[in-house]
DNA sequence: CTAAGCCTTGAAGTCATGTTTAAGGTCAAG
DNA sequence: CTTGACCTTAAACATGACTTCAAGGCTTAG
């Protein structure tokens, strides 16, 4: 598969493939050249971009991405100790929202009952 | 108050504050300023700083915050409505990190009973 | 053969959300 | 009256994660 196909296989831009390669978050020595110059990808190479999209979905960093992935550093042991971060995080995340969620369902009440509906948000619902 | 009071009242950088002045999120207007030029903010200053960081906390974007607050926009009505999108905003964001705990730890699990724990990422989880 | 649509690279640009710097004015303490 | 801690501005820098551009080569349909 070259660059394009890729691209829109994974719903990603091609600059954005690129962008992971030079950035190490993708091994560039995995990724066979054409004569001619383009990037052919196979499944692997595919699967491993994929990968770094699954754990950016994690909520991971690139660089902490790079880092997991990196050929001489990381064991999975590594992996399962930020994935439990990773959970501890969206724990949190949680009962973040829950408190947002009771919070504007709150303000939403407060607002809803004492403007007239035309006032402006400044005026209203600064408390 | 001076805005170091301001700043170290509501933990967040003067260069912040300003910033938000700048980019109208706090109307400048209304805050005035001593005869050497030194911004000088009362209770309702400080409230209204404080409503762009619960709104960010919402996780609303300055230039939606800016736009909830214009003076000559939106009224009441429409932040009941902002409020309703942003709850449905945090349902749907609940869905995803539960979807997201769960992925994790399914794949933690995957990866603490495959991986011989010095195996690399690469070649353990990148199923 | 040519035009459209791929691909290459390196460098520069973008966007959001600030922070830092430079150059200077002000204020309170000692 | 000097020193250090504030304050002012405009402008430059930072970061993350890309995207766009410039300049050129390859491919394929007509």
């Amino acid at each position: 598969m070259k660059i394009g196909e890729v691209s829109k296989l994974l719903g990603i831009n091609s600059s954005a493939i690129r962008f992971y390669e030079r950035h190490g978050l993708v091994n560039s020595k995995d990724i066979i050249r054409a004569k001619n110059g383009y990037r052919i990808y196979d499944q692997k190479n595919v699967e491993e971009i994929r990968l770094v999209m699954k754990f950016k979905e994690f909520g991971l960093e690139l660089k902490e991405i790079k880092c997991l992935l990196s050929e001489d550093a990381n064991s999975c042991g590594d992996l399962v100790s930020s994935m439990e971060e990773q959970i501890e995080k969206c724990r949190q995340m949680q009962s973040l929202i829950n408190d947002r969620i009771s919070s504007l369902s709150a303000a939403k009440k407060r607002c809803t009952s004492q403007c007239k509906s035309n006032r402006k948000v400044r005026e209203c619902c600064a408390s």
